[in-house]
DNA sequence: TATTCATTTGAGCAAATGCTCAAATGAAAC
DNA sequence: GTTTCATTTGAGCATTTGCTCAAATGAATA
């Protein structure tokens, strides 16, 4: 087992935490909650994916709290948990925009 | 083939760009390189890691335009390509603080 | 030119990942 | 209580990914 400081740590946490925002379905759904709440069927029909694939993300997305639930009737709305979310979706973003333009 | 929008085209491009930071051994890479300008060798000596590794994932990152590479003498010296790869990694580690602290 | 040594490369393998499919929940509406 | 319907769950499978190992480069030095 190796011996892992105190800066180490944190840079695991690091990937971690990017590799929530590395698959392009999650970051599609980001992109949807940052819009508005929405549920799971809505956000299946929207991102043309099946509500189990969703739903399984979701999944994912919240054990890394970077979404909250909260019930509405019959179904589930879910939203983003933070702006740090936002954030850090804008600051992608800009890294592409302005690589783009050289 | 799912017809994509200009919207949904540059989610595709930020997942690959968050993927690059989704690995903690690039990430500790990462880590390193902006501190200082490093080669291959001491890359792999102070991360504990062989230089073949090393070699493999600074290719991952070169092609990405993440770092980049110079000639010194015998070796090769690698460094980040600018500073929004700082700024990426400054904005999660942000991230991580603020949510510990609750 | 021959040698050295840092770096790269490619095949192979095990682990991680994201989706599908079918079935199971579970809260709300009747 | 029964039905409905949105959501969840778990197993299975194909793809991707990161590492190892051995061998190959290739630029700089002698």
């Amino acid at each position: 087992m190796p011996m892992l400081n105190q800066d180490d740590e944190i840079l695991y946490d690091l990937a971690d935490l990017f590799r929530m925002f590395a698959d392009s379905t999650r970051v599609r759904m980001l992109n949807e909650l940052r819009k508005k709440e929405v549920g799971v069927t809505e956000l299946a029909n929207e991102l043309q994916m099946t509500t189990s694939a969703i739903s399984h993300q979701l999944r994912t997305l919240k054990d890394a709290r970077l979404i909250r639930a909260r019930r509405d009737g019959k179904g589930i709305l879910y939203s983003l948990a933070d702006d740090h979310v936002r954030m850090i979706l804008d600051m992608g973003v800009e890294h592409l925009m302005e690589a783009r333009l050289g």
